[in-house]
DNA sequence: TTTT
DNA sequence: TTTT
């Protein structure tokens, strides 16, 4: 009820296959790593410098979750939209953590594969693999697509 | 096989009331005009200069539209995300056209009530209308939302 | 003035060669239609059907101009980051139109290559060529970039 | 050479007032949190929920940092476009930590005041201050403005 | 036609 | 710690 916008946009490269999980109820659940990359000259030293940037992108959303578990793998160039959710645990030691992720969940974010060299492990696809866009974000065009267990998705997660 | 995005994001002031109406289907669409503005310093002579640019919003989403309707009105400022579409028509001189619309559809597009003090004709909104995001964009919650028609719903608008 | 915000972000492909210009003053204009496509299946046929959306960039922004002029080509896909802007032009026999175009200028906006194999006609760019999106937009590193003229740049515009 | 985009959007509400700080080389530093909040309805229990995401957000350009010290206050709603950043530091037991930040940095990013109601306090603003999207982000149109010691300027912070 |  |  804020009327408040959480976006982000990234065109970038996985740094691994997509790993796949389900919940206790069912749900799947894909997540990779991925890479963004700046260069810019120095203004001092007038070098090429450059900085990669990580981003660890998870998928609620089935659809986007069954595109991404078909047709990305460690390598391959995706856009993603999705939103921040900073996720707080605990490790072995007690210690508290915070991990920021980006977040495709069943109501927001998108996945569009960018590759068109896609299915080279014959994996398919074809031509009928086609736009993941139109089928993954928001779509939920098939009735009681997610599985029982619904808003409290995130608490299931054993990451 | 696309792999393409389209998308804009906007976030501007109503030119006019929005205006609805009604496919043969059935189906609803609220439009409006949206101002954006820019500002700068001209390099020569100094002087602060603006421009205004002018966007034709057109929402399709049975959510995103009654929200619109409900809470937007002339001079009210909101987030829009929505996509490019060109569309042709032509005049009574047989002149063709084309105009250029940021469309929210079923799929696709979000709407975000912006400014704090609505309800000021009191219209209402309370606790129920609440941040319209969330309802509008690509949810589709409620099955069956929208009117029989659907995908050719453009060629039945009567702009 | 106003606390607006006008963007645009595309992912698609060059249905043209860039085109590329220059104002009285000097500045160079680089523009080229790009291509956007969605594709859904229709709820009543269940036929798959698609619709490609057909846009109008214009580069004002002299390195990003540099890189579209070297790097891209028909065909070729792109990331755009821009700002509409929508203008005014009357044909030969008197009629008025209306144009809207994704525009990056001095000030904003910013193009990054997405294909990874840019270079198919030789010009080059190897791993030099780098990313185009450092160096576009609006970083306006190297002082006096753009030509006299400035501010008035689009009225010099024969398009 | 990577062809990548690492852009966030987000519109929310200060949870405090800007704090700015500066490198030993003299530049500016603004930093905040901002919440962005999301509601929606429980499918099981039917109720409304609501979450809200806290994001860290730091400005290295110095127009756009300017426009936030004078300008923004807890509570008050902001436009702000940046890249995502994640940084590892150490706390004082030797744990390592990551903390993912929204950075305008000089070569990219934005911030636009949404609120209307700015200048509560009197520190004024008046037509001067007008719109900080335009004079942020990526201008640096008055050359030299960023201090000596520039792009490892990340380095220098102590947070 | 909006807003500041 | 914000906002509605």
């Amino acid at each position: 009820m804020a009327g408040s916008v959480n976006k982000v946009i990234l065109v970038g490269n996985l740094g691994i296959d997509p790993e796949v999980r389900h919940t206790q109820s069912g749900s799947k659940i894909v997540s990779f790593t991925l890479a963004t990359s700046d260069t810019w000259n120095d203004r001092q030293s007038g070098e090429r410098r450059e900085r990669t940037e990580w981003h660890r992108v998870v998928i609620f959303n089935e659809r986007a979750g069954d595109v991404a578990e078909r047709f990305l793998r460690k390598g391959r160039k995706v856009y993603i939209e999705g939103e921040l959710r900073t996720r707080k645990w605990t490790d072995q030691g007690g210690q508290e953590h915070y991990t920021t992720e980006v977040v495709i969940d069943r109501f927001r974010g998108e996945l569009v594969l960018i590759d068109s060299n896609r299915g080279e492990g014959g994996f398919g696809g074809g031509s009928s693999g086609g736009r993941s866009g139109g089928s993954s974000g928001n779509a939920n065009r098939n009735a009681g697509w997610d599985a029982p267990g619904g808003d409290d998705l995130d608490n299931e997660i054993p990451f």
